[in-house]
DNA sequence: GGCGGAAGTGCAATCGATTGCAGTAATCCC
DNA sequence: GGGATTACTGCAATCGATTGCACTTCCGCC
């Protein structure tokens, strides 16, 4: 049915044996056969339309050209960005990436990394932080690499690009400092990923060295529905001493924008809002917002460097690299009044 | 180096032939061995920490449980809900997929579809619109099957899953009617795409229809540059004989935003716009955005509903799905002066 | 003229599973 | 008790490539 063109059509046409014609069609190997042979070959192959079985080769070399590339979830815009960053590198090297999604569910995370596995990835970038169940560990140490990417693991060290979120949040309260704010309300993102931890404890530690009233609201997750809930509640609880809101990300800044609108809270006259990624279209919301922005599609690159400098056995320590990030500033913030 | 645990082990482990294990772990053949025996290899199996190897499998079996998705860019947002569609319907029934960009350069479609080949993907679901190149069909031909998701093909009739975009023309031109609107501006999107080619011509036949002024814009792409550049266009030569634009989707309608702002015109107060996808934060831009929704994660699920049919041989007729769609009204538009 | 070595090619094993065919033992039935 | 099923299980080929080893030529050199 499948009528594919395999080595050994090749080989009979061509009056050789399949082991010539691989030698002659692998620039690492071609050396080995004749000129005149390895010509003759090359030529009946593309004559014939024979493309290599990347599949049957990776069952013989033990390397799939294949990486595992796992994500909550695609459709949060900082995502795509990142995806892209990877194959840019990974594509022209000859890789190519399965990408996962896991909605943030630790079971349905350990169903999707045991398929990657069954499929032979020869590494995995991890962008959901979680390394819990021991499942990655027990692959790595099979020989599997694996690069964490956004966030970084709580426990296990793997090799890890992040962007500089301390710096993010520090140049942040800086801005609203010399604004004239001085009372801050934080919309932290979860605490079990490294940017919502990192985030919030430098945004309380910023505070206090400042001098400065900051309240931390911890999210379940960071999307625009928490973060609308989470302001809500302040605020229908009357609480109004803070002049800035600090949020985790774009989405609960988001959130904190619908929330404010419903109270009948003009942003950034009444309350000023600050997101943190920078992603696609914040510069078009209403108003456009100010934000750090983070270098996605370089994480992804950089990830992806990572990952085969590990498979390749360059560079095997436990490297963690971080991107810088910059502030963005749009007109969700203004002077305190 | 490794360390996989193999059908081999599992028999030596058993002391039985690999044949039998390999029996006794497939539910289908596992009746042709007993009981007893089944019972203990699966212990065994998950004792030794057994997971099969994909790869091998599909050597053997010629399928891969694999397919390929081939889109113009990630970045776009309305393809990730289109690949989470995808994705939730194959991998509860064992398929991976593989996700690359074209970006819409044709070269690198054609560069990525022959890797996809080389991958063996079982079947292809392709979002671009392009089958140029008869790299397609030549696949086809070879028994793997294809599926056009979003954009339609124009010469092959693959089968194809779109949204009812001559509706959702109809349902906007009527709601700016109803507001007042005479005068139209068509920022038509590719007409090498079929969904633009549609919704331009369902603009013009309906404005004839309605004996309404449509003119129709060509855009090279659905950007937001494309958009801002075509309105700038029109404006900066004082073309204003016109209250509304019917964008070919939500980017160009953006870039409408845009080039009216600069030119210090009002949206909806001086001219309405129209949208076309409902993409993600349609609601949050200035003003929220009218737009027709199109319903892109349903897109992807049938789209891989009909790929798996037609790799099982129960549906091999080229089928066209048309989904509905529904007129989102926001703030974009307004009366007619 | 004979020996050593290099160059080019083929043979056959291998990767890890699946599966047609055959063989063995147990069971059944008259 | 003997012949025929049936039920398991094993053998070996196969999928499409890669690669260590062996073999044949041919050339150079003393």
């Amino acid at each position: 049915m499948r009528n594919r063109v395999t080595l050994a059509d090749v080989a009979k046409a061509a009056g050789v044996n399949a082991a010539t014609v691989s030698r002659s069609l692998n620039p690492a190997t071609e050396s080995q056969v004749s000129k005149e042979t390895a010509r003759k070959i090359k030529k009946i192959a593309k004559e014939l339309g024979y493309t290599p079985n990347t599949v049957a080769r990776g069952l013989r070399t033990r390397k799939s050209l294949t990486i595992g590339v796992v994500i909550p979830d695609l459709t949060n815009p900082i995502f795509p960005p990142i995806v892209r960053g990877i194959d840019s590198y990974l594509i022209p090297r000859g890789y190519s990436a399965f990408v996962v999604n896991t909605d943030g569910n630790h079971e349905i995370e350990q169903t999707l990394i045991s398929s990657l596995m069954e499929r032979q990835v020869d590494g995995l970038i991890v962008a959901t932080g979680h390394t819990e169940g021991d499942l990655l560990t027990q692959y790595h140490q099979r020989g599997v690499k694996v690069i964490m990417v956004n966030r970084e693991s709580p426990g296990i060290p793997f090799p890890a690009v992040t962007s500089d979120d301390s710096a993010g949040i520090s140049a942040i309260i800086e801005h609203l400092v010399t604004l004239g704010h001085k009372n801050f309300i934080h919309l932290a993102g979860p605490t079990d990923s490294s940017t919502g931890l990192l985030r919030s404890r430098t945004f309380t530690s910023e505070c206090k060295r400042l001098g400065l009233t900051g309240k931390v609201i911890k999210n379940e997750s960071y999307s625009i529905d928490d973060g609308q809930a989470a302001v809500d509640k302040l605020l229908d609880h009357g609480t109004r001493n803070f002049t800035a809101i600090v949020a985790g990300n774009d989405l609960l800044a988001l959130g904190a924008y619908h929330s404010l609108r419903t109270h009948g809270l003009k942003c950034p006259e009444d309350v000023s809002v600050v997101g943190f990624n920078n992603m696609p279209f914040t510069a078009d919301f209403q108003p456009p917002m100010t934000t750090v922005n983070a270098p996605h599609f370089d994480m992804g690159v950089e990830a992806a460097r990572l990952l085969l400098s590990q498979i390749d056995g360059i560079d095997t320590a436990p490297v963690k690299v971080t991107l810088p990030v910059s502030l963005i500033v749009r007109g969700s913030t203004a002077s305190a009044l």
